[in-house]
DNA sequence: CTCCAGGCTTTAG
DNA sequence: CTAAAGCATGGA
């Protein structure tokens, strides 16, 4: 099955290649996605973008397509900082996720002192090593694995798919998600939402932050990673060094635009726009 | 060789 | 409380 969505709104690519998400790879003139064990191929067509896949209602919300995104982006150019004017001009078509959440908190952890290529490397190695491979309409591919999965796969697994000394972290919380689930975690608010995630082992400020932000669509979250840090200063001239400042500064000046506008910051900045 | 990548945990002050 | 050391890996 499949549907189609405004273009102008709907760009596959601004919407993957942000870093938000990792299991994606060009596929004809779109992308094959894959979150948790679902897969969908997304690509424009005129002034369309279409979504084909096993499951609309699923990759609807995933693509956070209920959301008006016109808004935002003239929200973003108000504030007449050259990068975000320009970058949110170009990223019309950049939409938050809405991703697995279990799969958030794994890839994050994954994603500490790392860089998006590496990342996705090392994610494909325990899917492919963990998972077995399933049939699509679009080809083979392998799932996410569970938590149960992830704690039954030991550190010495993670270590070989070259987590390096995030194994531990992997291991541990998925061993804590298999026996507890992370349920008690749908309904908070963004507050208490990220206190309770830096009690797992590998989650620190930042990743909070993103899983908060594209796993449970706290969209008041404003993630700090070394790229953000460099618009920080290099952009707002700003004088803080603490990441945590940053944030707080950050989060307080953007509102409840923060995560769009993060992600507008993040993309031009790493595209050099 | 050093520096860097969507930083975190642990330890020291 | 804040500051800094240590951490695996691979590409530039």
């Amino acid at each position: 099955m499949k549907f189609d969505y405004e273009a102008k709104y709907f760009n596959p690519r601004h919407t993957l290649e942000c870093g938000q998400v990792f299991r994606f790879k060009p596929y004809r003139d779109g992308y094959l996605v894959n979150s948790a064990d679902k897969l969908c191929y997304v690509h424009t067509d005129g002034n369309k973008t279409v979504v084909e896949s096993g499951d609309n209602d699923y990759f609807y919300n995933y693509f956070d397509l209920g959301r008006d995104y016109s808004k935002i982006v003239e929200k973003a150019k108000s504030y007449n900082i050259p990068l975000l004017s320009r970058s949110a001009e170009i990223c019309k078509g950049l939409r938050i996720l809405n991703q697995n959440r279990e799969e958030m908190i794994f890839s994050f952890i994954i994603s500490q002192n790392n860089n998006i290529p590496r990342i996705k490397g090392i994610i494909e190695k325990i899917c492919s090593g963990i998972c077995t491979e399933r049939e699509s309409e679009f080809g083979k591919y392998f799932p996410f694995p569970t938590s149960s999965e992830i704690a039954g796969a030991g550190a010495e697994f993670f270590k070989s798919a070259g987590a390096g000394y995030r194994d531990v972290f992997l291991a541990e919380t998925g061993a804590r998600i298999a026996a507890e689930s992370i349920a008690h975690l749908d309904n908070l608010d963004a507050e208490k939402l990220r206190f309770e995630l830096l009690t797992y082992k590998g989650i620190g400020p930042k990743v909070a932050d993103c899983v908060a932000l594209f796993g449970f669509n706290k969209c008041a979250s404003f993630p700090v990673d070394t790229w953000i840090e460099k618009v920080y200063r290099e952009d707002l001239k700003g004088g803080l060094s603490d990441r945590k400042k940053i944030a707080a500064y950050l989060s307080g000046l953007f509102g409840e635009y923060s995560g769009f506008i993060q992600q507008y910051l993040f993309y031009g900045k790493r595209a050099n726009l």
